[in-house]
RNA sequence: GGGUAGGUAGCUCAGUUGGUAGAGCAUGCGACUGAAAAUCGCAGUGUCGGUGGUUCGAUUCCGCCCCUGGGCA
């Protein structure tokens, strides 16, 4: 039986210390960082991301940081095919790789059997999200995936747009059905033999540490930097539903007061750390670690001692 | 000080022609297969400011008291 190559996933929700952990983790055992984080890889979004810097890294090789233009859309699929190419460059040079990051679907992507199927059409998605605009328009976009693919119907609520349209487009693109493909992917073995762990902080303590990091942004130049970014805000799509943009750029706008949208971005950053959360509980590879009152190296060395121990 | 608007969920407020109340947000939980920092679903909670009266029954009507806001002096 072939041996199927390791890799380490270091998950958590954001402001947890996934960076570094994985940092700490890279020099120990000899490693290169992969980011998963689907801001991360947009250039120009440095503070914003609250993306290593050359400091943090110490050394340590990143990848899948900075890589796309923000005007482009970067998507799952994108970030898989790019992220394969990264570890198999850290397993030439003899390297161990180390995903970190803490989009769940990026993670998913890379680790999992998952057949994207056809490339998405913007005709059609241009044509379901007309039709979702109509009035009833939600209703009318669910009978038609009821019509083509009942299971998938039944699991999506009418309200979940995105996904129903999607689904539709999947049967559209490939005449079969997203249950289908789903149930095909579940029979495949993901290309990995991989060890997940996930850091975990007491609620209070977590969202302390996001109003913390939030003040330091904004001492860092986040203001500025978002400025620099809606020069081009025509211009994108992905990069611009970042957090910490919508609300800082509202701001500079004049929509509201730069004090309230200070409130709604760290608000914003606890909803998305609990969703976070929700993900990665989810996910029976994961092995929880506790962080709070711990050094990065500490947290480290457990997760090293646990890997070893896996090894026997 | 006289007159006035108001005190209802953690917050902002709606409501009950008298039968003990509800939305948004927050919070908690969950979903997630090419937008995912996105998108979506489910679920709590209340001495309805205090006190006395009218009433079978008051958060609702009446009296008094306390508190808050703005306007007048």
């Amino acid at each position: 039986m072939a041996q199927k190559p390791g890799l380490l996933i270091v998950a958590g929700p954001t402001a947890s210390g996934k960076t570094a952990c994985a940092v700490e983790l890279a020099l120990r055992l000899g490693g290169e960082v992969v980011s998963a984080d689907s801001m991360q890889v947009y250039r120009g979004m440095d503070i914003l991301t609250a993306m290593p810097t050359r400091e943090e890294m110490r050394g340590v090789r990143h990848h899948m940081l900075a890589v796309a233009d923000p005007r482009e859309k970067f998507s799952a699929a994108a970030y898989r095919e790019a992220a394969m190419k990264c570890i198999e460059g850290i397993r030439a040079r003899g390297g161990t790789p180390i995903l970190c990051g803490g989009t769940g679907l990026y993670i998913d992507a890379l680790t999992r059997p998952m057949g994207f199927g056809e490339r998405g059409s913007d005709e059609i998605r241009a044509e379901l999200a007309e039709i979702a605009q109509r009035p009833g328009g939600r209703e009318a976009l669910h009978a038609m995936l009821r019509a083509v693919d009942p299971e998938s119907a039944a699991r999506l609520h009418p309200n979940d747009v995105r996904r129903v349209a999607r689904a539709i487009e999947i049967h559209r693109l490939t005449g079969r059905t997203q249950t289908e493909q789903a149930l095909h992917d579940a029979r495949q073995e993901g290309p990995f033999d991989e060890r997940m762990f996930a850091l975990d902080w007491p609620r209070d303590e977590l969202y302390r540490r996001i109003d913390l990091r939030v003040e330091k942004m904004l001492g860092t130049g986040l203001v500025g930097e978002v400025r620099r970014l809606m020069a081009d805000e025509g211009h994108y799509s992905t990069a611009r539903q970042a957090i910490g943009y919508k609300e800082i750029a509202a701001a500079l706008r004049g929509e509201c007061a730069m004090e309230a949208a200070i409130m709604t971005l760290k608000q914003a950053t606890r909803n998305y750390a609990k969703r976070q959360l929700t993900w990665f509980r989810r996910d029976a590879r994961a092995r929880w670690i506790s962080a709070s009152g711990r050094s990065p190296s500490d947290i480290a060395c457990e997760i090293a001692a646990k890997i070893e121990g896996d090894a026997r």
